[in-house]
RNA sequence: GCGCCCGUAGCUCAACCGGAUAGAGCAUCGGCCUUCUAAGCCGAGGGUUGCAGGUUCGAGUCCUGCCGGGCGCGCCA
């Protein structure tokens, strides 16, 4: 409906332009909002106070010559001018009844842009290092970064899903000497566990399962060395103490040891996220190992980057010149002892995903990386890519609240509360409603207590119980109802206020999937689904469905039928169940 | 100190590239179950959009400066 009463705004720009009224190289942005307030009518068009000043007309004046202009147009009753220079456009009644054809003939489709625009988009998110559990913190990431891949979709992109996993680098050690260490404790070697290693129980495990495997296989002593060392740890930096841990693990064990160890380490935490994830709804077309970025692969980049002049050696390291694309300071590629950054090999990580043909990329980064933003931005541009492809979205933290009380994110020893326990606490559709409710960039405060609680307080079930509702009509109708035969029901005994708004909000839905789309905004089609929710109650309460009128009842069938396809389209987008009873 | 995000009703949040009288939920108060699920509906009260300027037909939205909160500022990832 917008789309046509905005052609119908162009050619009454046109005609304008023929007549000599507006200057022919006019270039109008015909665009047409929903009103807020229906006194204002249907949809409306602030056109003529933009255009206004640039044509040096009056906007009111304009307004009306615009609106004297517009072709007749069915479903139109009457057009306005109102205000400062809106145009307004009131709609007949039941103009929009037709959509309750198209949602049922769409079912689940309808909502979806039927007209795909061919985009190929890649959005990288979670990316969690493989080193321990998913702890809430990423949940919100994941959620955000799973809706709006749906949203992406169901507006007619083409969407890959992928997980950056760090299986290499520092953090890869650390996790594989904590394990051996651990490992080495189950052998009865006592030893003191550096403060910078791995501390959560799951590592524990892990050396458990090695050791039943195993045996002591992986046994060196090293029990003698570390506690000769381990002063050092306490008195010097913790973080060099670990790193002479891992040099020494590396000279005692043989290499394909050390190899054994880690794989294990990092398969075993990986297949753990990966299943936390899938309870959560969250799947990925492809796991994307840094690992599989070979030494050649980074030193290519690097290369280029030399190539171009955007690199030099200070200190005995590489530097690459990001201050010259706006980062605040220039950033280390190699380090003095010749090992490469996260930094390079996360370079030629987001050059590959550049080079692999997506119009455009999507990152989900948490809000504490923020200042990596123009430094990866800079490296891009340093490499010739247009940065502007590239769009990283920033996940402010959520704030988590029990009995009234702020949660601290990590407990005592470092761990934070794990996003398996989240869901158990809290189910996954309320988990995954609850993170997508607030935009991203918005501190988001998630209650505990509410999200759990099986009331009538609680969102999730506000929408759900619309949906199960509507289920028990369906179910109760004697005869069952036939989607074929409704579409022989006469709409246009929906002329009650619930039944005509409940219409209005149904026609808006695809309306909501494409703003939550372009806007990359999940909350918006979560608020269009609990004002769809809304008008449903209303309708719900007001009048009957199963009345014995029976042509009265087909048209509110179909009402309650279109209602319920809506619902569970909306809720699919957010995976979020869409439950039959409740 | 520098940089990014945020500040809207008692609380949690909306407000569609700047639009008309700033909207919901919770909480408070008052109504509605002999009728398809009361996890529901209807109604009432509640605001100087942190403060001060600026831009314009029009500012919660854009600009500047303050105030307050969060996060970041490694040859960690």
């Amino acid at each position: 409906m917008q789309a046509q009463i905005s052609k119908l705004l162009a050619a009454a720009v046109s005609r304008l332009q023929d007549m000599g009224d507006l200057p022919a190289d006019l270039d109008a942005d015909t665009r047409v909002q929903r009103t807020k307030d229906e006194s204002h009518g249907d949809f409306t068009t602030n056109l003529a106070l933009r255009l206004s000043s640039s044509v040096g007309i009056p906007a009111s004046i304009l307004a009306g010559k615009i609106a004297e202009h517009i072709p007749e147009c069915p479903g139109i009753a009457k057009i306005e001018t109102a205000g400062p220079g809106f145009i307004n456009f009131y709609m007949h009644d039941l103009t929009e009844a037709g959509i309750l054809d198209q949602i049922i003939d769409g079912k689940e489709h309808f909502g979806c842009n039927p007209e795909s625009t061919g985009k190929k988009v890649l959005i990288e998110f979670v990316s969690a290092n493989p080193t321990g559990p998913l702890h809430i913190g990423h949940g919100r990431g994941a959620a955000y970064g799973a809706t709006i891949a749906n949203l992406l979709e169901a507006a007619g992109h083409e969407v890959q899903r992928e997980y950056y996993v760090n299986d290499t680098g520092r953090q890869a050690d650390i996790l594989t000497v904590s394990v051996w260490l651990r490992y080495l404790e189950l052998c009865g070697q006592i030893l003191d566990f550096p403060a910078s290693a791995y501390q959560g129980d799951y590592i524990w495990d892990i050396a458990a399962a090695i050791h039943r495997e195993h045996a002591e296989s992986f046994l060196h002593p090293a029990e003698a060395w570390i506690r000769a060392h381990e002063n050092d740890g306490k008195q010097n930096d913790a973080e060099a103490y670990v790193d002479r841990v891992i040099e020494r693990a590396k000279s005692l064990l043989t290499q394909g040891e050390y190899e054994t160890l880690r794989t294990c380490a990092l398969d075993t935490i990986s297949r753990d996220i990966r299943d936390d994830l899938e309870r959560f709804a969250v799947t990925f077309d492809r796991w994307y190992s840094e690992l599989s970025l070979t030494h050649d692969k980074v030193q290519a980049v690097l290369d280029t980057l030399a190539a171009r002049g955007h690199t030099y050696r200070k200190d005995g390291a590489l530097w690459f010149r990001s201050t010259a694309f706006d980062d605040a300071k220039d950033r280390v590629l190699v380090r003095e002892n010749g090992q490469p950054t996260y930094f390079a090999s996360d370079i030629a990580y987001h050059l590959d995903k550049y080079e692999r043909g997506y119009d455009r990329l999507i990152n989900i980064w948490g809000a504490d990386h923020h200042g990596y933003v123009p430094r990866m931005l800079a490296a891009m541009q340093a490499l010739g890519k247009d940065p502007g492809r590239l769009n990283i979205l920033l996940v402010q933290f959520a704030n988590l609240f029990e009995g009234g009380e702020k949660l601290a994110m990590s407990t005592r020893s470092g761990e934070f509360l794990p996003l398996r326990q989240l869901r158990k606490q809290v189910g996954k559709d309320a988990a995954r409603f609850f993170y997508v409710m607030r935009k991203c960039e918005q501190h988001l405060d998630f209650d505990l207590d509410l999200a759990a609680s099986q009331t009538q307080d609680n969102p999730v079930y506000y929408v759900q119980y619309a949906h199960a509702r509507i289920c028990g009509i369906l179910r109760q109708a004697d005869p069952p109802v036939q989607d074929e035969e409704l579409a022989t029901s006469e709409t246009s005994l929906l002329v009650q206020e619930q039944e005509k708004n409940l219409i209005k909000h149904l026609a808006q839905f695809p309306e909501s999937v494409q703003a939550g789309a372009e806007q990359l905004a999940p909350h918006v089609v979560v608020s269009y689904l609990r004002n769809l929710a809304n008008s449903f109650h209303s309708f719900y309460n007001a009048h009957q469905v199963l009345v014995s009128d029976q042509a009265l009842r087909s048209a509110r069938l179909k009402l309650a039928r279109a209602t319920q396809i809506v619902l569970g389209n909306g809720l699919a987008l957010l995976d979020v169940s869409a439950p039959e009873r409740m």
